[in-house]
DNA sequence: GAAGTTAGGACAAACGTTTGCGCGAAATGC
DNA sequence: GCATTTCGCGCAAACGTTTGTCCTAACTTC
């Protein structure tokens, strides 16, 4: 059963000529007669000739493929994401592989490693939250492997990085509680790996400042984004004496669950306490207590940035020339339900 | 910039010695001695030589990669079946290749096209919802690439797949309904491309004769999975003089959507009418009215199937053997809330 | 000590494609 | 009609690895 797939020796052998004069017409080179260029396109054509890519991949040092690394794909945010990243790679002609870290810094390193074996063109990555330290990443500096971090950015000097500015955009939020009357708003934040450029936090804060609001250290919380660890955070801020009346937590699906919860301690949602929450995701309009307002991240838009970027880079370094670590800043954008 | 990796060659050249026997040192060949081969792994480590997989790619004919097509990564059935797909491409040390259609039949046929010159060791698909033929697929064969189609897989004979016995579960569904009284109940159905095996219809027949209830055409009516779609499908239903008091849903998403409509319409849900759906996607935990039940079609399970069956093709393939036409079916299983 | 065996490694081909170089013949210029 | 250019194409190397075959020296055996 081994067919054996047509190729340019054998075209060549076929008509009698070179195996380079077949590459070059079918290339359309200048210096192949037009009666030759026919006559090889003919044969091929009919032996329904196609490049091994594999061979041209070894040749050229180039895959045409991009690795990427993220989280998880039940996050709608990421699979948005990826609607971006396939868009733009395909019309470069490029297709993608992907790897799934589960918030685990050993598989994430291990896609990596996989990765850089199947010499892929670029890596886009969004870190996973046990990520303490990117060596995987920077060590892709040896192989000539741009790599290219979105969303979930480390915090760190020497990469490019495409992502939201979550500052502007939690300090309009936490604004916008405090115009609506409240005096207490309970940050829930993620897993300090997230947090590490707490672009979320300075934004709380400085609205506080803004407002001549005092900020009460007990009414900052963190969850490793389990249901428990958010269900436990969430139950801190619910036993203080003086319990927040609205919390500003780390994304949809942490709100979810912290609603979920509070709901479960017969809180009246929305009038014993509201939700302010980050990407958005669709999911949320059909729930009968979504967060108030939630911050859009554009994964679409992050991700065709952040392909883009890869793309340039992908291409200085065919040129051998050196780029400037680039860093992205998206503006990001609250919206009121 | 062009840093150059160190090659086979190199590490020959360096210890005077040949290349085949670096290769083989590096393999642990029996037939090098234990001193050479000693000093090769040493070097080897130094020089921190990794071979060039594209190069194995190319001489092996062999890319260990798999190639996924799928619709899209939003639902969450897909972004779970994936888990199960990547962890036993991952155990093969395998990668997976990603893409989705969209429910767009062209842009299917060029993500399987681009995978094939990729030279993809196999592809895993669920089509599209406007694949009307699979003659894209069937090309494969002519590449010695197999295919294994799950979840959505075509009507046809000569093909791999993995599927969920969905006829069971309907009769069970609709069983289950009939017991809570419900004598009229509305089918909304899929497109027809994704019917063309109608498990889901017969079972609704079935249990209709097994009780001896007529069965009214006019109760069922068909979605695009759109949301107007959906809507003017259940539009047609709660127009009827007879109004259904139960419904079976294509899947979680289209119940959703179905669902809100319903409640804009100012029906009661859970008593003027009832939802029973597909999927049990778990993010319907959080929405005020979920499905009352919903058909578990372990998404994961599929994926680990559809994936080994693969291999199991990809390694006859390897070893020359020609491979019966298997149809795993798993089964699925109602899900009461 | 001659014949046979074995261990250890070299050599070269092969996978399919691309590309720099060079060469002969036709076409052009005067 | 000779010199020069242009055109069309072939030759061979190269990418890095694997693998079948062959070779040589050392070792065994009697």
């Amino acid at each position: 059963m081994e067919k054996k797939l047509p190729t340019i020796k054998e075209i060549a052998r076929r008509l009698n000529i070179s195996a380079s004069t077949v590459s070059r017409a079918l290339h359309d080179h200048p210096s192949i007669g037009l009666r030759t260029k026919m006559a090889v396109k003919k044969l091929a054509a009919e032996l329904n000739y196609e490049p091994n890519q594999t061979a041209i991949f070894f040749k050229q040092r180039k895959t045409f493929t991009i690795g990427l690394v993220l989280p998880n794909l039940r996050e709608e945010f990421f699979s948005a994401a990826i609607n971006g990243i396939e868009d733009v790679a395909l019309d470069h002609n490029y297709i993608v592989l992907i790897g799934q870290s589960h918030d685990d810094l050993a598989r994430e390193q291990k896609l990596v490693e996989t990765m850089k074996n199947h010499r892929v063109d670029g890596i886009l990555a969004s870190i996973s939250s046990s990520t303490t330290h990117i060596e995987h990443f920077e060590q892709m500096k040896n192989y000539d492997i741009p790599v290219v971090f979105f969303d979930r950015v480390p915090d760190a000097k020497d990469i490019h990085s495409v992502s939201c500015n979550l500052y502007d955009s939690s300090v309009e939020a936490v604004e916008w509680l405090i115009r609506n009357g409240h005096k207490r708003i309970g940050y829930l934040q993620g897993p300090p790996t997230l947090n590490m450029k707490h672009e979320r936090l300075d934004g709380y804060m400085e609205a506080h400042k803004k407002h001549k609001l005092p900020v009460d250290e007990s009414l900052i919380v963190s969850t490793n984004l389990s249901v428990e660890g958010t269900r436990s955070a969430v139950d801190a801020l619910l036993q203080l004496k003086k319990r927040p009346t609205a919390i500003l937590s780390f994304n949809d699906y942490v709100t979810l669950d912290a609603i979920q919860y509070a709901r479960q301690k017969k809180l009246a949602i929305n009038k014993d306490i509201c939700f302010v929450s980050y990407a958005n995701v669709p999911v949320t309009q059909y729930v009968e207590f979504p967060p108030l307002a939630s911050v859009e991240q554009f994964p679409y838009d992050q991700g065709v940035s952040a392909t883009e970027l890869l793309f340039r880079l992908i291409d200085k370094k065919v040129a051998g020339q050196e780029s400037p670590y680039e860093n992205i800043v998206l503006k990001s954008e609250l919206i009121i339900r």
